[in-house]
DNA sequence: ACACGGCTGGACTTGCGGGTCCATTTTTCC
DNA sequence: GGAAAAATGGACCCGCAAGTCCAGCCGTGT
């Protein structure tokens, strides 16, 4: 993007992404203070529209961008591999481990939310990740049905559609209610759904 | 809560609620501005303090309040009546066909991602409705199990929890990304999972 | 009728927070 | 070593929107 980076810059620019993003999970997308990202990365303002130029937008939009591969790379090394009941099992309690930990921190709930709105940049970060996402799930149930253990009736991208609709609403549900049994029920249902070819 | 009211009064009041709930869901909850609602409801920033002193927070709860209320109204006469597989394809249509008319304008949406983390009453409203969501889907499903249509074996209230999980999660995608398959894929594998006793 | 209390209008204050500017220091590169 | 470019510090500006205040209006009851 921005060429002519020094070395530091590039640290003092990747120390800005990474605090924000902390500053994003903690405080949540609209209550996030320039102030707050510069205490937290010892940064002063003219640093921050020194690499974000457009401010505040562009810099969350870093910082989603950030996030949203982090998503992803959270759930490996299963998700890449869900070619057996073991490996899907190991990735739902991976999920639900991850996210009861994070308590009601959703580095992107908030964006999900209504954000998106007045950035539609935010907006296509998200739809790309959820993109990948049901390919990604989609990839392991036409796995499973190759090896047999999933009925070929079954439509793997509608599949893949459902359940990634159930992770979603309960991660939004335990970030809301502080309750795991929706997103802990959504997945069962969902996996169990699969074996049985719903 | 508040007494003396006159007549006069509380229509005005409900004025205000009403026309804040419409600028809520074209807007967002935190770019509400109590400009608009006074341009809409064609009252004066003086009037909005009078019924709700507490200020803009306050307001949003009885919206809140509100709108809660009406989400679970919109899905009657369905909700109360699951007793039947026609009532639930019925109730999975009209639900369906509800939030794609909405398109991004989720009435609850905005609080559901975080703003309930600055007010938790408002995140009380929400739990309460999901409660009594969940609570209506654990009924119908144990009306069909009365029946004999829905396997005993199926844990009632957890299978609510995963049906509304993927409620949630569908029509945060769909607000998000404006695909509908979410939502379809969400309830029909719910429902189908039903019939299977998954 | 008249007085009291709720109702309404609108100007004003205040604080917060994003964005701008320029002077200074540090790095890079020839 | 020195000029040019990048990095940094921090003071300043400005608009927006929540909340305050008071003066005047209605309508309700005795």
């Amino acid at each position: 993007m921005t060429r002519s980076l020094t070395a530091k810059g590039a640290q003092t620019r990747r120390r800005i992404v990474l605090g924000a993003a902390a500053e994003l999970r903690e405080r949540g997308v609209d209550a996030v203070r320039l102030e707050d990202v510069m205490a937290r990365t010892g940064t002063s303002k003219s640093q921050l529209f020194h690499y974000f130029p457009d401010g505040k937008e562009a810099l969350l939009l870093a910082v989603a961008r950030q996030e949203a591969d982090q998503v992803l790379a959270d759930q490996e090394p299963y998700l890449s591999e869900l070619t057996s009941w073991a490996a899907w099992q190991g990735w739902r309690d991976l999920l639900v481990e991850r996210y009861v930990a994070q308590g009601d921190r959703c580095p992107l709930g908030g964006l999900l939310g209504e954000a998106g709105r007045r950035a539609p940049a935010a907006k296509a970060v998200l739809t790309d990740l959820m993109d990948r996402w049901q390919a990604a799930l989609a990839a392991g149930i036409r796995h499973m049905q190759a090896a047999h253990e999933i009925p070929p009736a079954v439509d793997a991208a509608c599949a893949a559609a459902g359940l990634l609709a159930g992770i979603q609403g309960g991660v939004l549900l335990l970030t809301s209610t502080g309750r795991t049994e929706f997103l802990e029920s959504a997945l069962d249902l969902g996996i169990e759904g699969l074996r049985r070819g719903a």
